[in-house]
DNA sequence: TAGAGCCTGGACAACGTTGTCAGATGCGGG
DNA sequence: CCCGCATCTGACAACGTTGTCCAGGCTCTA
């Protein structure tokens, strides 16, 4: 092990623990404070003997630019925000990710933060993340009111909201066809000689919620099934729960023999259910899920692409900033349904 | 839809694109500088009357602190970096949002950037995160050698690696005991009978992998078995070479009958290939994977937590922000051993 | 009613950087 | 030998906030 010191060596310091400053590099190599920050910034107009000396001066202090002063100065972060409800859920992480990148390629560090569905903690993350002066939020919201941005947005932060739309403010927004995904995939069942499917959502109170189980009527209506209540279940989420409204659907005066789940989450829980059934009851799941080609059968979803949504709404969030985007706009992007067998059982009764 | 201002009718503005400051405020509630600050800071000393006339202020104008002006007169930046490996991979989201979770119950934010296990990125982001004066770091490493973080440690940042040491430097790190886990695992196989076991892991001069490669080599030797060279696949990490690779332990003059996989990547593909053959194969894998309980049969895995990991390296991290921590230290955690039936298939010839 | 003491509010400097601008230096030509 | 020009360098202010410190007004007491 090199001789590092030892974190008990480290003087107390003042503020950042003694960095050194520009003016530290400055006295160092006898030059002007001015002529530090040039080679530190690569400006022309340095000799090479000059920017040898100061290269040699930051070398030897560990000098690292304080860019909370710079941005100060400057008045531009090169860092943007991301909201989103848990970045545990692996629906998240692939997108967390594209918006990285593109955060990346345009030179700009990823603030994020989980809002754990609760509005007030959204709006306390926007909010921080506005006091950092980030040039542009990606969010996904957990509320349904923000207005407590129009502030923001009137002083020039770039926003766009994904996955969900804005409330009652006039922002970009990108969102999968929920409908549609959840329409195709409900008819798929029908398709495939299911009356009697059941539907287990979250709150309609969340837009993609509401906007699935309005994807399942409209399906169920264009076949002619009348939905009886009992097939529906809404806003339960824990797993214990889940499993009982799935046990119920079974089970009830009019069984379903065929059931549609409007998340990932919601769709675990529920292949745990089926798997306990002999019964052969269909399953089309919104969502994707890793390993849902080796389980038996295979579990047929409605596919939305995670990464898109996220790369989407961060290339989007750039050009707001080039100020190359003027009116704000909702883009949606198309579903898939991927069919592994699950979903094409045919009705057990 | 509310009459929001449309992004055109936004001025061009300066800098932050026209936000008001505190002086702003000053002028427009009729109070000096000062006063302003200690109503945002809640400071006391400001009657009652004052502050309402202040508040007023601040609501009419948007007002919002610029915590850039904040971090450069205090600081301490109340954000500490995350540096991963990629947040699309499922074992890194639980990890982050735990370090999010004990940031935030310190009032810290997170920002967090992917090194695609590239050591220059690592670097470059790291250094990225010093710039902006976060006030510790959580590094998953990438590269073998971070001296470059000498006078980052040297000047206060209080720094933890995760999942893997630190490269000639001496600082804190929060390992998973993957030694003793890949031994244990080896060696549950060889408990049910199996004795030719491959082994497919990454490349051992990632350190994980190389303790998990010791973990069966001290396996394999305590049971007095001679290790074919054949039967270990080192370095391969795509899926469609992980799938050769796996083929060739099958098919080889020494078939195997088991195969123990080193991560969790890896463990899917071999699962699929499995799933291909009908010879009963046994597998335990590295890391957990969702739905392992519901494939027939349920993958047998060594666990480790992640969560743990990354609570831990964030606690931990706090404590040297206090000041209450002196000598950089190792923390391992163990791993579990979760049978669920691949692991327990007795060997097929 | 005058003085002591407390409470409120504000002027000012400082944090570390960058933009502006003017001064210094060196070189070549007249 | 001196002037003009181009090139390089540095002094200074400003970014928006907070800490220090002092001034002024009030209340309370003697």
């Amino acid at each position: 092990m090199p001789d590092t010191p030892r974190r008990a060596d480290r003087l107390p310091g003042n503020r950042y623990g003694n960095r050194p400053t520009m003016k530290d590099v400055a006295a160092r190599a006898g030059v002007g404070l001015k002529t530090v920050s040039r080679v530190v910034n690569g400006e022309p107009g340095v000799t090479p003997e000059t920017e040898r000396r100061v290269q040699e001066a930051i070398d030897a202090l560990g000098f690292r630019r304080n860019d909370s002063a710079r941005v100060l100065r400057k008045g531009r972060t090169a860092s943007i925000g991301l909201v989103l409800e848990d970045l545990a859920d692996p629906f998240y992480g692939p997108l967390s990710r594209a918006v990285e990148e593109v955060a990346r390629s345009h030179g700009a560090l990823l603030i994020n933060g989980s809002s754990a569905e609760d509005p007030d903690r959204e709006q306390e993350l926007v909010l921080a993340l506005c006091a950092r002066r980030v040039d542009g939020l990606v969010v996904i919201p957990a509320g349904d009111d923000h207005r407590y941005l129009e502030p923001e947005l009137k002083a020039g932060v770039a926003t766009v909201f994904v996955d969900r739309p804005a409330g009652r403010i006039d922002a970009d927004v990108v969102l999968s066809d929920n409908y549609g995904g959840a329409r195709d995939g409900v008819a798929h069942l029908i398709a495939h000689g299911h009356r009697r499917i059941g539907f287990i959502g979250d709150m309609p109170r969340i837009h993609t919620a509401a906007e699935r189980l309005r994807g399942y009527r409209a399906a169920m209506e264009d076949a002619g099934i009348a939905v009886e209540d009992s097939w529906m279940s809404l806003g339960v989420t824990d797993p214990e729960r889940v499993r009982r409204a799935a046990e119920d659907m079974l089970a009830g005066p009019s069984p379903v023999t065929a059931i549609f789940t409007g998340n990932n989450r919601v769709t675990v829980t529920v292949i745990r259910v089926l798997a306990e059934h002999d019964r052969g009851v269909a399953l089309v799941g919104f969502d994707d899920i890793e390993l849902a080609d080796l389980l038996q059968p295979g579990v047929t979803v409605v596919a939305q692409d995670a990464a898109a949504l996220g790369r989407t709404a961060a290339e989007r969030l750039f050009r707001q900033l080039d100020g190359s985007l003027l009116a704000p706009d909702r883009i949606e992007l198309p579903t898939k349904l991927v069919t592994r067998g699950s979903g094409e059982l045919p009705p057990a009764d």
